[in-house]
DNA sequence: GTCTATATGTAGATAGAC
DNA sequence: GTCTATCTACATATAGAC
């Protein structure tokens, strides 16, 4: 890849992560990067497909590490643990968020970013390219949870990526200041694992719980 | 409040909620209420002010509720249930999701950009009058866990509040297109305190997990 | 309290020289 | 491939008439 355009990647993903990524111009970008703002043009034809770029520079690879882990699981094992189908699904996030030496603990902070600006481009995107990995997931969590509905599932993956995504984000914060508050991130890994099968296992019980106010 | 003020705040909540706070521009938001552009100016000074009084117009409520619950858990018990903390913390903020008549279930589309957007001033503003609260709960489920180092109950509240936080924008999104999924918002808040209990222990048991690439 | 008009800055995008 | 210069649109904010 030409120097240039991969200096504004770089830089744009360090920008996104730190400002957002509406709010960060590409006068901005193209400053930091010792670049000319036509080159943004040049290079990647505007604002929305350099935004896509720095995405699937780094999701490509999140992905199929994941489907790599979920396919040599159900490969040795047909009905795996939901700890080990959780541990697919969360590792790899967390090792990119570790990864200082190729800028990986950068783009975790990007990511959050993507669901919270809402921006329907970016949603699509994402939706389209990455999407099939979260069902393959649902699909091989409701083969080992067989008592919960689909439904439900959708419910329970939804907090197991929300706490994924907002700690993610979190941890990159404080990672790059404080060198992650002790914790380092595979603990934090275990401990998010953990965390979300415990939660998982007891909404599939059956023993429905009872909010106290309905008890009183 | 006057009528060109209150709809200008209201106007603002649910444009900021779609598309954005940065990004909504002051124009869009009075063209939007059949206000002047100037009129933004007058009642609220800027449009960082306006943005302070439209978090402070929910959260003000939203979290003197907790605190309402909190303390009247602690004046009753002193030693509350982990489950009982969470359903103070929990509740009134899906109960603010499900309120369709006030635009309580608009807002809750608005609270998840405050985190991502990462605006420096407005993360102050909330930390300096808000921060209290979850110092409080992590207080007082600090002493239903006495296992759990204050460090450790910082991710699992943050675990906590990822989740709520992302589910509740996804509830919101889902709740105004398609009634919920079939799925209440009541229902959903008990799932999550379940969810989070259970996780909450199973970290607290002492039974620390080890991921499966360690065993082999 | 509400309006028009305008000052001042910055956004994304592109034409065309080199 | 990289630059300068510039177009067009839209941002926040304010002064001053009504």
């Amino acid at each position: 890849m030409n120097q240039t355009k991969s200096r504004i990647l770089k830089t744009a993903e360090i920008l996104f992560a730190n400002e957002g990524i509406a709010t960060t111009s590409l006068r901005r970008i193209t400053a930091a990067a010792g670049a000319n703002l036509a080159a943004v043009n040049y290079h990647f034809g505007n604002k929305q497909n350099l935004v896509h770029e720095v995405f699937r520079h780094r999701l490509d690879k999140l992905n199929s590490d994941r489907i790599e882990r979920l396919d040599t699981l159900l490969k040795t094992n047909q009905q795996p643990a939901l700890e080990a189908l959780l541990e697919a699904l969360i590792f790899p996030a967390l090792d990119l968020g570790r990864d200082e030496k190729c800028g990986g603990s950068r783009f975790v902070k990007v990511m959050p970013r993507a669901y919270a600006e809402n921006d329907a481009d970016l949603r699509a995107f994402l939706s389209d390219h990455y999407g099939y990995v979260i069902k393959r997931f649902a699909a091989a969590i409701g083969q080992t949870l067989p008592a919960v509905k689909d439904s439900e599932l959708r419910w329970q993956l939804d907090f197991v990526i929300g706490a994924l995504t907002y700690v993610m984000a979190d941890f990159g914060a404080h990672f790059s200041t404080t060198s992650g508050l002790g914790l380092s991130a595979e603990s934090l890994a275990c401990r998010l694992v953990q965390f979300a099968a415990a939660g998982m296992h007891s909404l599939s019980s059956g023993d429905d719980y009872l909010p106290a106010s309905a008890i009183n």
